[in-house]
DNA sequence: CTGAAAGCGCTTACAG
DNA sequence: CTGAAAGCGCTTACAG
C-alpha cells in the first residue's frame, strides 16, 4: 500500500533537469555520471525524500532482493525451543550489510505444494529450510526449480542440496564415551524424532560409543523435543531397564523432562544416574543439578548457513557441498 | 531470481486461446467470465505451471501482500526470551489464511531512519512494532507516512498509533497482593527496564499494591530481561535491604536470576523469601522451586495484534484504538 | 557523459 | 462475456 503520491523517478528527473537514466544511474551507483548531475540528482532525491518502488525494480531486474527462511515444522516445536530462536539470530546475524530482506515461511500456514510454487514463483532469491522432517520433498523441488537453496540439517532423503550442520554423530559419540569414561556400565538413550537426521545422527553416535566400549545398544527410547516427551521417554526406560545407570538425552530438553522422571522415582542425578544432554541451551544451565552436555553453536549454524547461500547467490564457485561444525562436550554436574 | 522462462499471462491466454484480460480475471476470481473460457485458462495454468509474477502485481495494484514484523531491539533479548518466540507464534497463527507473507524485520540491520524509510517505501502493505524502547519515533514516522500500523506493548512516546498489549500494571496490582495477603511486610519488586512501558506499568502496578496496604515503596531495583540483569538486582536489594521477605520480579527469567542470589546467600523460598515472577513462560516450571507468577498470553498479544492490522488492512471502520489483555495469578511453590 | 525508447508482466478502465 | 490498450515505475541497451 504504498502511498499514492510518493515521488517517482520521473520526478526527481524533472527536479533535477536531467533524464531518467541518469537518475537511474545515480540510485544504482553506476559509472559514467558528471560530478554536477550527481550533486543535482542527490539534493533532488533528499528534498523529495525519493525512495525507489521496489516492485518495479523487481519486475525489470528479475531480483528480489529477499530470501526466504523456511521453517518445515507444523507444530510447535518451532517456538518452544530455543534452537529455532538461535538459529534466526544466527541467520539475522549473517544477513546484516547485505542490504536483503527476510521472508519468513512456515509450513503451517500452506500446505507443502502451495510453498514450493510460492517459493519458485520469483517471491525470493534464495531460501533457507530448516527443520525438514522425512523425506520431505521441499529440496527436490527447488533444485528443479532452480531456486538456490541451503539446509540447516542434514536432509533425509538423498538430495544435492547444499546443507550445513552440526556433527551431531561426533556429538553422541562423544558424550557415550564421556559416560563410558565416568565408569557407567549401563548406559541408555533417548534418541530425538526417527524421521529426522538430528534424531538419527546422534543415536549412530551413541551406537558407536557403546560398540566400541563393548557394551550393548538396547537401551533406546525416543522423544520429541518436549520437556514431556523426554519425561515419558525416562519412565518408559526405567520400567524397561530398572538397571540403567547413565542416559544420553538427544537434546537438553528432553533431559529435563528425564530429571524430572529420574527425579519423581527417586533417582539421584548423578548419583545413580548420570545425565548427558545436547544444545548447551539456557536449560542446562538453569536445570538442577545443571546438565553435562554437548555443545553445538545453533547461532553459527544459521550464520554459516546464510553465509553460504549469499556465497552462491553472488555467483561464487566451487562452494562446499555441505559443511559440518564442530560439537563439544561441556561437563557439569549432571554427570 | 526468478527462472527466465517462466511462463507468463500471455502465454496462458495464447495456450488458452484467450485474452490475456480473461486470463487475469480467472486469476483474481473476478466476475464475468464463461464456463467454457475458465475452464480452458485453468487448464493451461495446469500445463504451465503458471504462478502469477509478483513483482508485476505488486507495480500495478499498489500492493505487496506482505506484512512487516519490526523487532525494535539491537540486542539478544529477542532471542534469549521466550517472550519473543511466542509473538512470532501467535502473529503467525494471526495471519494464517490472509494469504500475506510475514517479513521481519530488526533494528541491528538497519539504523533507525532507514528502517522506517523501508517501511514507508512500500515494501509491505503494514507493520507490527515489537519491543519499542524509550521514545522511539518510528511510530510517529510510519504515521506520519500513513503506513498502517499497530503496536504490541503501549508505546512510551504519546503517539496515537493502535497498540496491543497485556495489562501490565493490573498484573503488578495481582502479584502485590498477593505477597501482601500471604502476610509478607518487607515487599521488594525488581523492575524491568525503565525506557519501557513494560517496565513502568508493572511497577507503577506493584506501587499502587504497596499504598493500598500501607506498605513502603522503596525497595526497588531495576533490571533487564536477564538472569544475570535478576541475579545483579536480588544482590543488590538483598544488600541495602537484608530484611526483605518477598519479591516481585517483572519476568520469569528475572525471578530466575533472582533465585540464583537468593541460593547463594543462603534464603530460602518460599520459608525466607516469597517470589512472584511474571509471564508463565516455561522458566516458570523448570525453575525450582516452580514459581509463583502473572501469567500473560503472549501469543494471543501476538495473534490480537495481528487480527486488529489485517482488520485495518481490510478497511474496517471503528477499530478500537488499543487493546488490553488480561493477565492472571498462576500460584506455585515459590510463594 | 547523457537521453529517448523499449520493455519487465501484470491489472484495469473502456468499448464492444 | 471478451479483448485492445494504457499504464504501474523502474532498468538497460542503444545511439549520440
Amino acid at each position: 500500500m504504498r502511498p499514492t503520491g510518493a515521488p517517482t523517478l520521473e520526478e526527481v528527473a524533472r527536479a533535477a533537469g536531467v533524464s531518467r537514466s541518469t537518475v537511474s544511474r545515480v540510485i544504482n551507483n553506476l559509472p559514467g555520471v558528471s560530478k554536477r548531475a550527481k550533486v543535482a540528482v542527490d539534493r533532488a532525491i533528499a528534498e523529495l525524500r525519493y525512495v525507489p518502488n521496489q516492485a518495479a525494480r523487481n519486475l525489470v531486474t528479475r531480483r528480489t532482493n529477499s530470501i526466504a527462511l523456511v521453517v518445515s515444522e507444523h507444530g510447535d516445536r518451532v517456538f518452544g525451543d530455543p534452537f529455532f530462536a538461535n538459529i534466526l539470530r544466527g541467520v539475522y546475524a549473517g544477513m546484516a550489510g547485505s542490504r536483503r530482506q527476510l521472508v519468513l515461511l512456515m509450513d503451517q500456514a500452506r500446505d507443502d505444494s502451495t510453498l514450493a510454487d510460492y517459493l519458485c514463483a520469483g517471491h525470493v532469491d534464495g531460501a533457507i529450510v530448516v527443520s525438514l522432517h522425512g523425506r520431505d520433498p521441499l529440496p527436490g523441488r527447488l533444485l528443479d526449480a532452480g531456486l538456490p537453496a541451503v539446509l540447516v540439517g542434514r536432509p533425509l532423503a538423498d538430495v544435492p542440496v547444499p546443507y550445513v550442520d552440526s556433527d551431531n554423530m561426533t556429538g553422541g559419540l562423544t558424550a557415550a564415551r564421556h559416560l563410558v569414561a565416568a565408569g557407567r556400565g549401563r548406559i541408555a538413550t533417548i534418541a530425538g524424532p526417527a524421521d529426522m537426521a538430528v534424531g538419527i545422527d546422534r543415536l549412530v553416535g551413541w551406537r558407536r560409543g557403546m560398540d566400541e566400549a563393548g557394551h550393548g545398544t538396547d537401551l533406546v527410547a525416543h522423544s520429541d523435543f518436549s520437556i514431556e516427551g523426554g519425561a515419558a521417554a525416562m519412565a518408559e526406560l526405567l520400567a524397561a531397564h530398572p538397571d540403567l545407570d547413565a542416559v544420553f538425552a538427544a537434546a537438553d530438553i528432553i533431559a529435563v523432562g528425564a530429571l524430572r522422571t529420574l527425579a519423581e522415582q527417586g533417582r539421584r542425578v548423578p548419583e545413580d544416574v548420570a545425565l548427558v544432554g545436547f544444545d548447551d541451551s539456557v536449560l542446562a544451565t538453569t536445570a538442577v543439578p545443571q546438565l553435562t552436555t554437548i555443545r553445538q553453536d545453533v547461532e553459527e549454524l544459521g550464520r554459516t548457513t546464510t553465509a553460504r547461500l549469499l556465497a552462491q547467490l553472488a555467483g561464487e564457485q566451487n562452494l562446499p557441498a555441505s559443511v559440518l561444525l564442530p560439537t563439544e562436550l561441556v561437563h557439569r554436574a549432571s554427570s
